[in-house]
DNA sequence: GCAAAAAATTTACACGCGTAAAAATGGGAG
DNA sequence: CTCCCATTTTTACGCGTGTAAATTTTTTGC
């Protein structure tokens, strides 16, 4: 019995019911109609499912997880692996998925490697003792057990987002940003505005961070200016490209290097670093001339990026539509089958500029 | 049958198997050793756990989530509830809960209530129909669905974190930082450094809201000074505090208060929207004068606070204590029962100050 | 090498619900 | 009111594993 004070001073005593058996003789329907009403309230007559709506109102029952999963042909879950959580830009992703997954029906079992290979290959096994109907992975990259996430897909439908494994694994789905158009149309922003850009790339190497970096490369031939990746010799600790770019960004500018030079970061954790420097040498003080001063700009319009000072100019993934678009691959799959003849499905979308005041 | 290319050019090829009814006839041991060798592999004699270690080494197998969870007393599994997930606080905690609960031998179900009470809802009676051992809750707030929390303490041990429900649900214990403490050694600190700093609270009223705000006034008081709290009429859209208090304070600043004073934020997402919209109205200007510019306070040592421009002053939240004695906590609970008969216990931690450049 | 203790096996039932097949019931058309 | 079809009920088995009791096997102490 659970007993609330509902505030208009009444207690409300609901009785507890705990298996469907119970349910079925406290309101006179036979268990296998109460197993229909559950999994389809339309499957059963009105007259029926109205009598049991009625009656589950005044009882407290929540049909038991598990045991409805266990023999079910489909589980109606959906597992999601993302490399991190302290990161917003997997968080805001998490979320659309996990919204567009209920809309379709499904229920969302989230994992987070936390960064760590060994934890990303257990989520991958704790999905499949799940019985799990599919998996969206944000794979860790280079670090990522490889073997795991190979038994993940010989079990399952899976797909990528965010980045993916093109060599070790080049035949899952993918569902992410078009590196080449997004950096691409930011390097033409940025060789319109000033001289050449320099790229500051993501330390731990994923699909993401060699695309980006040529994609730059590319782009800068195309512009027919020299391109110059910042090298260091700073280990990046973890995740914390915050930090790591700081650290470098800092060296860097020790050397008396970027004056009026113009910086390109593979994401907006790492401009935030940089700008942070940059702000620390006093690099965007307002009484600097243009030819003293930097320019530093992002990718992936990170929540925090307009608040930044200055507000950070970056390309903003288009986070709710590749969540959404997950989701929607991610259910083709698992309802039409693995239609793997004509190879895997790659969704890639395109970024938008925000041009803001850092660049 | 599971095929990966090792790298090394073999290919290693596992037998699948299903059932631990299977996985018993092929090794020779029988299915009841296997479930007990599976839950402690020290149940067992040393012989037959190296035979079963030794036979799981080239078979692929996990014993089924489901099936395994549904028989026992003990499900093994503990329920976190955040309120939302785009707040790196949040997964900040739920990344060391994470780990404390493994450590502990739980396995964690990860719930975001999307800041809507009926997600939060769902998201109790979900962990009810998984059995869940317990729960730590980190309640939305006023906002909550109290109806649903309720239950879920009915049926299973849980703990608040972060903020409570004093009103509500006063018997729940709670862990999370001392706002009295961690406000007061804020507020002293900006008395200290210029005359009587002012309040910006959050929105939403949850615990943390009214306690911090009432550790303002107590604090000033305490010291002698005059208290003020800001008030608006701007409403803000969910948990999106930084645009919140960036609007508010973009309201102030326009009506040319603030120039000289102090502001305290009762977070730091509030004290990041407070501090772009200074920087927009320059009163962070290197070359004002101390009388014309403004100091910006926070609260919980975000992560990227350091990194904000100028450096965001704030009092650390002791996050890997706060998670770590909220998984200690619920874990006494659920060995220990329900000793409510010296009432809830309430575990609240010293924050730190932080003292960087906005103040 | 023996008895006692420890561990493993066998056997059987349980968990809560999905699901299939056959039988019974109900409602609606005429 | 009768007949037919749609629903519901009955009955029974299955999912994969936990768990208890009785039995057999192995180990340990001496």
């Amino acid at each position: 019995m659970t007993e609330v004070d509902k505030g208009e001073g009444k207690i409300v005593t609901k009785p507890k019911i705990n298996t469907m058996e119970e349910l079925s003789a406290a309101i006179g329907v036979s268990r296998p109609t109460l197993s229909r009403y559950f999994q389809d309230p339309d499957s059963v007559r009105r007259s029926t499912g109205e009598k049991i709506r009625a009656a589950l109102e005044g009882v407290e029952y929540v049909p038991n997880f598990f045991a409805t999963r266990m023999n079910r042909k489909m589980s109606g879950l959906i597992g999601v692996i993302i490399p991190h959580l302290n990161d917003l830009f997997f968080t805001s992703l998490l979320n659309v998925i996990e919204i567009a997954a209920q809309e379709a029906g499904f229920t969302v079992i989230t994992q987070s490697s936390h960064g760590d290979p060994e934890m990303e290959a257990r989520a991958a096994e704790r999905l499949l003792s799940m019985n799990a109907d599919g998996a969206i992975v944000g794979p860790l990259g280079a670090d990522s057990n490889v073997v795991a996430l190979g038994r993940l897909g010989a079990n399952l439908p899976f797909i990528f987002v965010d980045s993916r494994l093109p060599q070790s694994l080049p035949n899952i789905d993918f569902v992410g940003t078009d590196n080449r158009q997004s950096i691409g149309i930011m390097t033409e922003y940025l060789c319109r505005k000033s001289e050449a850009p320099v790229f500051l790339g993501m330390p731990r190497l994923n699909s993401n961070s060699e695309e980006r970096e040529a994609a730059y490369l590319s782009a800068m031939a195309r512009l027919g200016r020299v391109p110059r990746v910042i090298e260091s010799a700073i280990k990046p600790e973890g995740w914390a490209f915050e930090a790591y770019a700081y650290q470098v960004m800092t060296e860097q500018f020790g050397r008396g290097h970027f004056a009026g030079d113009t910086l390109i970061c593979a994401n907006d954790r790492l401009a935030i670093g940089a700008l942070r420097a940059a702000n620390r040498h006093g690099l965007f003080a307002r009484d600097l001339e243009p030819r003293q001063s930097i320019r530093i700009a992002g990718h992936d319009d990170h929540p925090l990026s307009r608040f930044m000072t200055p507000s950070l100019t970056t390309v903003a993934q288009d986070v709710d539509a590749i969540g959404r678009c997950a989701v929607d691959v991610l259910v083709r799959r698992i309802h039409g089958g693995a239609a793997t003849a004509e190879g895997p499905e790659i969704r890639m979308f395109d970024a938008n500029l925000r041009v803001r005041e850092s660049a």
